[in-house]
DNA sequence: GCAAAGCCGAACATCTATGTTCGAGTTGAT
DNA sequence: ATCAACTCGAACATAGATGTTCGGCTTTGC
């Protein structure tokens, strides 16, 4: 049952702290960036020192957190059908996508201010790949133009998702209309050129 | 000469310090957006006390450098002829933003990190009033889509070379091919729908 | 040439956050 | 029931950055 490098499982108290403690570092960060060490433990309701017993550092938990959140964000993600006409399941990942990145932009700005870009990328990989593979289907059927890297048209893809968010914050776009603007806009750049 | 409020001309050695001030700040918030007054200090030649005498605080130097940055900047922008097609009017502000945008957008950085969202905005009021006035003739004339909000489309086209220059740092695109790439998308983005 | 304005470095005072240590108390697995 | 695992708060040790004070030296303006 247990191999030889296993680490013996964690008591069931340790086990709801440190649940308790990741959800409380999500609040916070999402709320400030930069929120610190001794706020998450207030709010996860445990020491200081309970938390550094789990986490060896403040870097250590903000990976955890972020990479958790990815990684719950592509598990949502796999209900979204991207089959059929790529227009219309490019549309329905902006419909789901829109809701995931308006909640945890702040975190993601957390996670750059601790986090190396290149451990930020692959901790991207799996959303990321969801969004390429659409897009390149879409290329060979003729749906969307081939004319611009498969990258490009990613980076766009999350670009667009994050400023119509940034928009939204600063009360200059209404949450209701941002699936809309955001499709009206991807679809246009997204679109087979007319005569190229 | 002197009017009763008028604080008496700095000594020469005074600004010369304080120019060089500024260019250093400018520098090593480039290189790295968290850089120290220290740091800043020892660049510009300068001890930190004297430095401290110019700008009584980080975040009021940072601000400095920010504002001065973006009046360049604008200055800048008055050659570009935005005249004439808004379309070719489109790319030839792409053309000069696009090396303003890259070289200063770890500035942005800094800034973000030291000052209110709001003081950002109005500093960037006069270069934004630019693109937004070039979207708003180019809709009334026809050459651009009048579906979607003139605010949406202004912070399109910040965020569509900010991306760009992202993946230029990011080595997924080369500073050659960007200014065309950038081009490709604002055109389809802005371009009227042709059955709307 | 002289006073004022400016410069300098070094040391000091805070402040804030991270991470650690301690000793004593709880809780959970078996 | 027992023992290890876990938790707790408080205090401590670092570390880095900001901003200030000091006394003496240099430059500039007139």
């Amino acid at each position: 049952m247990s191999s030889p490098t296993a680490e013996r499982a964690k008591r069931a108290d340790a086990q709801r702290n440190i649940a308790a403690i990741l959800e409380a570092a999500r609040d916070c960060l999402i709320e400030d960036p930069d929120a610190n060490v001794g706020e998450i433990a207030k709010r996860a309701g445990v020491g200081r020192v309970t938390l550094y017993g789990h986490f060896s550092s403040r870097a250590e938990l903000v990976d955890a957190v972020f990479a958790r959140t990815l990684e719950d964000s592509d598990h949502a993600l796999d209900a979204v059908d991207l089959s059929g006409d790529p227009r219309a399941a490019l549309d329905r990942l902006i419909a789901s996508s829109w809701h995931i990145v308006d909640q945890f932009r702040s975190l993601l700005a957390a996670a750059q201010r601790s986090m190396p870009p290149e451990r930020i990328r692959t901790t991207h990989e799996r959303p990321l790949r969801r969004i390429s593979s659409l897009i390149a289907r879409g290329r060979d059927e003729g749906s969307f133009r081939a004319d611009l890297p498969v990258d490009w048209m990613v980076a766009l893809f999350h670009s667009v998702v994050h400023t119509a968010a940034n928009e939204v914050s600063a009360g200059r776009l209404t949450e209701d209309d941002a699936p809309g603007v955001i499709s009206a806009t991807l679809q246009a750049a997204f679109a087979p050129t007319s005569h190229g």
